[in-house]
DNA sequence: GACCTGCTGCGGTTTG
């Protein structure tokens, strides 16, 4: 290939001192030079960059081409950093410019690009986003683009990142009006046809898949550590201090895991080990990655940030502090290390748990076999109605035809009907994002109450206008507040998912309790606890949700256990292959049923029950909604349940609620799988995230927004459940396919089970709540509280709240004489309670003679009143007579002769119709005091 | 419900 490189490169690969091209370069000039759109598939650290360019630079050098000829797409700021220099190391050296922009690019240098128009243009899919929409002036130089690359796709699209990027290329090609050659960089994916797809789109050229497969070629070996014990953290770093090999990558699952491993391994005397993590700043972040590629590091800790495509240098050895969660993810944290020698890489698992040595070995029997997981695309409607709305800026207005068929022409809409992609325009025109006129679109008036352009301005409605441009989604926080003072963040998805009044939260080493939480502010205001009160850990636990792939093995394992003997003795040490026997033994020594997906092992404790199954993340997810909402409608809103591959269970029932969902009839079930995700979190999340894209800015209306919120469930359910599976799971156990077995002790999974966070209902609308657990009955606020599961305090705030108002909701409250208690009923019930036995004491004074005063307010108007109670029975009429107004706001009784207002009964914001009802509580309240 | 990623263009005016 070198004698077909022009000779000003083959010059340049002599200064490099390059002996041969790698085999991906050779692989990749054939159909580059031939126009082809190309895939090209190695692991990072084997040149793929120079791959694209070298035969690209090549054309580029014997074809009269013109600014802008190439741009070059990739995830990361970081990554386009050192690409700039790797790439005008060539590039300048023959005459071509280069320039680079991302949001940190200083203006001065951004500027530039204007003046001196690039050849090569490297920035990230939000970089084009803002070139098309807004930069109007350098936009036209795209025109004469010839080549796109678009690097590390495997990372782009799984996301909307990568969806959003798909469609501007086909907008980018509708504007040239030219098919540009597309070249993607990837490392192992599972369907590379379908991710080559996924690029190529529309472009009508020829099609090339170029692949260097050789990740089943690595070393591995499992460690399982004593988790029983205190010293745990200790014991972890003990053993990675021995098996770190100057320069060691550590990856932990966690950004608490890095920080509390790095605390360790500094108290064994370590020096040279850094943390790496998002929350690091990013000079310290930058320190370390410095540190690692001159090899001055020992280790760097780090959770994921490390796991992409930067440059880390010469890494000798991997180590994952307990398993990761897929197969892609295993693989990509264990092509970190060895390549560049051409070594093989090597990667250490440290195990906690007996289940994590089962998920190792999992992930490691996957990725010799060579599968990994499929890749999830993402297909919202909120991206298209982004990309709409961008075209729509780009041009001032867009014609609906033309905009269908650019968006029809990416592969991720090429199913998309033209009348469900007027649903969607119709339905931006109601909101007034953009408005019809004829047959194109505009700009509406609602886009500017979504997004704020004043740079100034920091509060207030709407987005600022530089996050139009991205589709990363910046989770919704809490912000916790003592004494008004900030004292820590969580994500908003755990609060509506596990926080509730009176937990107690731990954050940066100290214990709060939540007091109120504000969802309007997106505060929780907390005062300090102990930790004895309970603990919720806000790092949100390692919870992590798990691929199906490794279910799939894990399963695999415990049914051919005896097969893998000589296996687990090479890769495993003694305590893991132990913990692995010892889990499947227990089964047989109890005379249990292996858990597999076709045996269900139910245990019962208390309310508490837990089904034991292996099971694909997403059914366990759907079956653990079903049956909290059947807990929520049956017995109480203080209720809970969890999910994971493994099983799932739910608190609060005193009966078997799986057995109930099995006799339901398929249409039902369906019907209660909906109204469950309806009461999800990660659903009132998801529709939080597509609102501004839609541009809603008010109320979500059941009626009105029927299209958005039918996204947001389509969207949660594609991604967190499934429905099909669940409906199928639950036929096989109809069917008797799938055996159910009662027990009293489930064996050692169930605390896998256990070990995941409790998922709650969210009282969507606590009014709602308070009626139904109201209804027909008087309760104490403790009682209700407990029925709630809200805090004592912020319950009274609002029922306090509740008696100011009128209708359906309105409650009030009254003396239970004989416990002395107060009680809250709702105020449409109060008369038929004052009628009930239960109650007649608390209406029946002991003493009908003696005299008493009522003063009555409303706004400045008082009045007295003295009455005796014989007259409340006699005459009713004549004492309410005596009040000049229908809406008493307040009211204060005490006995006549009692002047020293020792002993006073209120009632607040209650009508004529009860007060003398209540006139005679406060008398059998008071007497019953004054006589005992 | 773990982790991670990105984020105004252009042109005119002012200032040391």
């Amino acid at each position: 290939m070198l004698d077909r490189l022009d000779q000003r490169l083959r010059q340049l690969i002599k200064e490099k001192n390059w002996s041969k091209l790698t085999n991906i370069q050779e692989m990749s000039f054939e159909p580059i030079s031939n126009g082809h759109n190309t895939l090209i598939i190695a692991p990072t650290g084997y040149g793929k960059t120079e791959a694209a360019l070298l035969p690209i630079l090549n054309k580029m050098l014997k074809e009269d081409v013109k600014p802008v000829t190439v741009i070059y797409i990739t995830p990361l700021k970081a990554l386009i950093n050192d690409l700039l220099y790797r790439i005008e190391w060539w590039s300048s050296r023959l005459g071509f410019l280069v320039n680079r922009k991302h949001g940190e690019v200083p203006q001065k240098e951004k500027n530039l690009r204007l003046k001196r128009i690039p050849h090569i243009m490297v920035t990230t899919p939000e970089g084009l986003e803002i070139d098309l929409d807004w930069a109007s002036r350098f936009r036209e130089h795209y025109k004469n683009v010839r080549w796109v690359i678009v690097d590390e796709i495997h990372e782009l699209i799984n996301s909307k990142r990568g969806t959003q990027l798909a469609i501007l290329l086909e907008r980018l090609k509708n504007f040239i009006g030219y098919d540009f050659q597309r070249i993607g960089l990837s490392a192992t994916v599972n369907d590379e046809k379908k991710v080559a797809k996924f690029l190529f789109g529309s472009s009508e050229r020829k099609m090339s898949i170029i692949r260097l497969n050789d990740s089943r070629n690595f070393e591995i070996r499992i460690h399982k550590i004593d988790h029983n014990v205190p010293s745990l953290w200790k014991n972890a770093a003990d053993k990675i201090n021995q098996l770190i090999e100057r320069p060691t990558l550590v990856f932990t699952n966690s950004r608490f895991s890095t920080e509390r491993l790095h605390e360790e391994l500094e108290k064994l005397g370590n020096k040279e080990i850094y943390v790496h993590h998002s929350s690091v700043s990013r000079d310290l972040k930058n320190l370390a990655e410095g540190e690692l590629r001159s090899g001055n590091a020992k280790a760097v800790v780090c959770t994921k940030t490390l796991e992409l495509g930067i440059h880390v240098g010469d890494i000798k050895k991997v180590i994952m502090l307990r398993p990761p969660t897929s197969v892609a993810s295993f693989l990509q944290r264990l092509g970190r290390s060895g390549h560049l020698v051409h070594g093989v890489p090597k990667g250490e698992i440290i195990c906690f748990y007996d289940f994590d040595v089962l998920e190792a070995f999992a992930l490691y029997l996957s990725a010799k076999n060579g599968e990994i997981e499929k890749p999830f695309i993402d297909d919202g409607l909120d991206v298209v109605a982004r990309e709409l709305v961008g075209m729509i800026l780009q041009n001032q207005k867009v014609g609906i035809e033309e905009a269908y068929n650019v968006i029809h022409g990416a592969f991720v809409y090429r199913n998309l009907e033209f009348s469900k992609f007027m649903e969607l325009v119709n339905y931006l025109a109601k909101n007034n994002i953009i408005k019809i006129e004829d047959d194109s679109l505009k700009l509406g008036q609602g886009f500017f109450k979504i997004w704020r352009f004043n740079r100034d301005i920091k509060s207030g409605w709407g987005k600022d206008f530089s996050e139009f441009f991205s589709l990363i989604n910046n989770d919704e926080t809490f912000t916790l507040k003592y004494n008004g003072v900030t004292v820590g963040e969580i994500d908003a998805v755990y609060v509506y998912k596990h926080v509730r009044s009176n937990d107690v939260i731990r954050i940066s080493g100290k214990f709060w309790k939540v007091v109120r939480i504000n969802t309007n502010k997106n505060t929780i205001d907390v005062t300090p606890a102990n930790e004895g009160e309970g603990e919720i850990p806000i790092w949100k636990g390692e919870n992590t949700s798990k691929s199906s792939l490794m279910v799939e093995y894990i399963k695999k394992i415990m049914r051919d256990i005896n097969e893998y003997y000589l296996l687990m003795n090479e890769i495993m040490d003694k305590n893991s292959k132990e913990s692995i026997m010892k889990l499947i033994s227990e089964y047989g020594k109890r005379g249990l049923d292996m858990p597999t997906e076709n045996v269900i092992l139910v245990e019962n404790k208390e309310d508490e029950w837990i089904y034991t199954v292996l099971i694909d993340e997403k059914v366990s997810n759907t079956l653990s909604h079903i049956l909290l909402y059947l807990v929520t409608k049956k017995y109480t809103l203080n209720a809970s349940s969890r999910s994971s591959i493994y099983g799932f269970s739910v608190k609060g029932t005193p009966t078997d609620l799986l057995k109930e969902i099995i006799n339901m009839d398929e249409s039902k079930i369906k019907k209660i799988i909906l109204k469950s995700i309806l009461r999800s979190p990660v659903y009132v999340a998801t529709l939080k995230e597509i609102l501004p894209s839609f541009g809603k800015i008010s109320k979500v209306n059941q009626s009105e927004d029927k299209f958005l919120i039918r996204e947001a469930l389509r969207q949660t359910i594609k991604r967190y459940f499934s429905i099909r599976k669940t409906l199928e799971f639950i036929r096989k156990v109809k069917e008797g396919k799938i055996k159910i077995v009662y027990t009293e002790n489930a064996g050692p999974l169930t605390e896998a089970i256990l070990a995941h966070a409790q998922i709650r209902p969210w009282l969507f609308d606590l009014n709602i709540s308070i009626y139904h657990s109201l209804k027909g009955g008087a309760y104490t606020v403790s009682e209700l509280s407990e029925i709630l599961g809200v805090s004592a305090k912020s319950l009274e705030n609002k029922l306090k709240q509740l008696r100011r108002t009128n209708g359906k909701y309105k409650v009030m409250s009254f003396v239970d004489v004989d416990s002395r208690e107060n009680r809250w009923c709702l105020y449409e019930d109060f008369i038929e309670i004052v009628k009930s036995e239960e109650y007649y004491s608390s209406f029946a004074p002991l003493n009908n003679n003696e005299i008493f005063v009522a003063d009555f307010k409303s706004g400045d108007n008082e009045v007295e009143v003295l009455f005796k109670p014989i007259d409340l029975i006699n005459n009713p009429e004549e004492i309410l007579r005596k009040i000049p107004f229908s809406a008493i706001e307040e009211v204060k009784i005490r006995e006549a002769i009692d002047t020293s207002y020792q002993f006073v009964q209120k009632y607040y914001h209650v009508g004529k119709d009860v007060i003398v009802y209540l006139l005679l509580n406060a008398v059998a309240y008071l007497q019953s005091l004054k006589y005992s």
